[in-house]
DNA sequence: TTTTTACTTTAGAATTATTATAAACTAGAA
DNA sequence: TTCTAGTTTATAATAATTCTAAAGTAAAAA
């Protein structure tokens, strides 16, 4: 990924490129590897790892108008958190309780052989694999 | 499941069968199919069909005895709020973004063939398998 | 380039879900 | 019946998140 896609990105989500917002795309985007996240994990790398300044609000607004845009994803994770996802294909999660860290599994490492109909008038919109591990 | 269990759940939650506690045990065990909720729509319910008064602290912390003491489990729903289920079996859920409803599937209604093998020294602990439905 | 306007950042207040506290109450043992 | 340990309760505290309104800034207009 480019440091240019890094202004396609915030267009595309109807956001100017402040100083705030750039060092947040090029945080989360620039990178080669899928990044997980809380608005914390990423304040905290932001304010120790940059010199500008960043209110908290300032960082739920944006990581927010990436997800509406459909630049980020939310992962269902027990707690009080909410943890985001670089990665926005269809994927699964393995989660170390130990570490409180979640690993990406590729959509065609699980094949589900047998799952059951939508009920009613319903449609099946996704199906989430969601691996916990011990030690 | 018989209404004499209801002590038993209290009991072997370490709890005194108090008024309060005998009436959540009672609307959360004595029914034969699984049942989830909140803390708020169980609040909700006591408040409405019973006659006695409910500290939202008591439910609480029934409630987490009885997840502590594995009467419980509990489910992980995109939102702020935590969900609960009466059904302890190793199973999975259809969620409906539209009603905030969550419907169980017996373990044995889904059958992966294919799974990646826990990372380093990890082993799998249990695998959740989450269905979202659209209309 | 300057002005203007609409969008942004910010600190702090508000909100929501949950947990902690400490005083008044109660079940069950003695 | 009395006593003691466990309970309930209202309220305060905490944690994550969202809201607000004033001060600041990017980009369009002049």
């Amino acid at each position: 990924m480019k440091k240019v896609d890094i202004f396609k990105k915030l267009r595309s989500s109807g956001l100017r490129p402040t100083k705030q917002r750039v060092e947040i795309a090029k945080f989360l985007f620039d990178r080669d590897t899928t990044f997980h996240f809380t608005i914390e994990s990423l304040e905290n790398h932001l304010t120790k790892k940059t010199t500008c300044k960043f209110a908290l609000a300032t960082i739920y607004n944006t990581v927010h108008a990436f997800k509406k845009a459909g630049h980020l994803s939310e992962v269902d994770v027990r707690g009080k958190k909410t943890y985001f996802d670089t990665n926005i294909t269809n994927h699964h999660h393995f989660y170390d309780n130990e570490t409180s860290e979640l690993i990406d599994i590729d959509a065609s490492e699980i094949v589900i052989q047998k799952i059951p109909k939508a009920p009613n008038g319903k449609k099946i919109k996704n199906v989430e694999v969601f691996i916990n591990l011990k030690n």
